[in-house]
DNA sequence: CAAAACTAATCAATCGTTTGATTGATTGAA
DNA sequence: TTCAATCAATCAAACGATTGATTAGTTTTG
């Protein structure tokens, strides 16, 4: 039944040592230890270490910016789609923590500016969807007019403090961001914080 | 005329260096090239690598909560203080970019537990302050019922996301958060966002 | 049998740190 | 005033350990 062939034990490895060690802090010798594979394995497949991170972004990219090109299509108002998308946007990073914090992690150090620009590329894809959505939501009355930008940094800024300091939202609780079950009920809750917040502020009081 | 002794040269180049490129992805042979020293003035002034860090941490967080705890006497009503927090805290940070990006990384490592909870401690002295406001202004009915913790998470969040991902913002501008000039009007448009998203959200509208 | 998958051993390079010697200024008794 | 002693500061050189990567050979597989 040990379904999971060396190659891919090699990405969850590394991708989970490098999510909580950093990329230079995490050693090749580490990687092949936690996957229960020889060393030199890791050169077999991925060329180099930089070779293995490379690989795991990739995979991680495709198909990040699949699911919210739809939303823009669908006959709803600005409104509805901007809580679909935080629905969705939300979701997607929370299932995906340790990528996350290894993606900001890396892509704020100068190096590697080949995998910065391949990133930003792909976010952007993203930024614009919202972004339009909002531009659109303003255009035609139905929100206020704010900075857009400014409100965008708001939503992603928020899901990222709670995913790489989670114990200032839980201090005080039993909930643990690692349990699966509590990550469900932190999910919720920072998704109904941001629909509120994002619905409370565009919407213009009458 | 030169006035920078060894010591506080290995300080700013390391934090410069740490700031762009991590700590375990600086030398010490980088430091002390930069800093134009000896590598071994390293470990007879600050003992080890991880001791000029350290250092850098320790120095930075000497005086960051002093300017807020004054706010919370004033006699002010609580939409008052937190737009007074909010302005100082936004500034406090942009202020020092290379520092609070180098804090954000190396505290989503596991590694440096005892720097961890030394900074976690100097943060949340912040953190209580901002909440005792707002659960404040809760209490006299002058703020909506909201979800506190997610609040802030919001305003850290922000700034955090405007500070490590500014070209988010400026993208299609001229803006560099580099310039000083540009890092200035940036400042003014992030503390008008924030006032305006929490005023907004937190006012109850009539 | 040949290609793919895998292993142990080893490579040169770099890491953080230490050593032992040297410098220049300061001190205190002669 | 002089001279030896002492001090912190600085240096080049080297330390052992670890790094990412490669080799050459072996096993597995289709």
């Amino acid at each position: 039944m040990e379904k999971t062939d060396k190659r891919t034990s090699i990405l969850n490895a590394a991708e989970k040592l490098f999510a909580s060690q950093g990329f230079e802090g995490t050693s090749t010798r580490q990687i092949a230890t936690e996957a229960g594979a020889n060393m030199s394995m890791i050169n077999y497949y991925f060329g180099s270490k930089e070779g293995v991170f490379m690989e795991i972004m990739s995979n991680r990219i495709k198909g990040f910016s699949l699911a919210l090109t739809s939303i823009e299509a669908e006959d709803l108002n600005q409104l509805e789609k901007l809580m679909m998308v935080i629905d969705q946007y939300t979701r997607r990073i929370l299932d995906n923590i340790a990528f996350h914090k290894m993606m900001h992690r890396e892509l704020s150090l100068s190096q590697r500016p080949e995998m910065y620009d391949k990133l930003k590329q792909a976010m952007s894809g993203n930024l614009m969807i919202i972004e339009r959505i909002i531009n659109e939501g303003i255009a035609q009355g139905e929100f206020r007019s704010v900075d857009v930008r400014m409100v965008i940094a708001s939503i992603m800024g928020t899901i990222t403090n709670v995913v790489t300091s989670p114990s200032k939202i839980t201090a005080g609780s039993k909930l643990d961001i690692k349990i699966p079950a509590d990550r469900e009920i932190l999910t919720e809750r920072l998704i109904t914080h941001l629909k509120d917040l994002t619905k409370t502020y565009l919407t213009p009081q009458k």
